[in-house]
DNA sequence: CAGACCTACAACCATACGGTTGTATATGCG
DNA sequence: CGCATATACAACCGTATGGTTGTAGGTCTG
């Protein structure tokens, strides 16, 4: 994932409001009104999360009529969780190096 | 994952410099002014970096002596991967539900 | 065509964020 | 003790964020 592009996925996904829209529209299509019915707040609120979804890649729009439906984008989640995965895979390494350091408390590699 | 604990989480990783100093936390414990030396900034500003990775769990800080030890949290980073599993996991159910859907276009459950 | 519906976008506001500088406090050392 | 180091914290500043309302443009439908 590109720098500037992880700082984006995981703001947008600093908002139990966005995660939730993220869950709904990863399970099924949705159209913006359709999302915005089920939060307390106005349409346009709901619109501006939706186009920090879209900005971050986590959901993408298609046209269908008047209506706008947006879809869940499994492969940016997918490149964000693969982040904390290498993240605990560096946590990993220093748990190994420890493990070599007690096993071989004598010293050097001779 | 509670509410809040999320989008503290998630906010917290929104930055660079801030994801960098779980990565070197993670590998092995750095003080606060070790850690400052290496960004383009004040020390006051990794600090607040730091205080905001503590606030959020990714990191925890111990005293030696004068300085202050700075520990990167894998279960926090983990919990957050988790999540995001999570997300894939309902994708996936979706899929499945349409490979129904597709394996049985002649209509209900008779 | 007219009206309802869905979306887009601008303007505005309060608050949070990322950075700065400055000051205060604690610890190690000669 | 006296001084340098390490941290903490407050005040300040410009900008971004999350919300609002209002206006305007497509699109379906009677």
């Amino acid at each position: 994932m590109e720098e500037g592009r992880a700082d984006r996925v995981f703001r947008a996904l600093a908002d139990s409001t966005r995660r939730d829209i993220v869950l709904r529209t990863l399970e099924a299509e949705h159209s913006v009104s359709a999302l915005a019915r089920d939060y307390p707040m106005s349409f346009a609120a709901v619109q501006k999360h939706v186009a920090v979804l879209e900005e971050a890649g986590l959901v993408t729009k298609r046209r269908r009529g008047r209506e706008q439906l947006v879809r869940g984008d499994v492969d940016t989640v997918r490149r964000a969780a693969r982040l904390l995965d290498a993240l605990e895979a560096v946590w990993r390494g220093r748990a190994e190096r420890m493990s070599e350091i007690l096993a071989e408390p004598d010293g050097g590699t001779p």
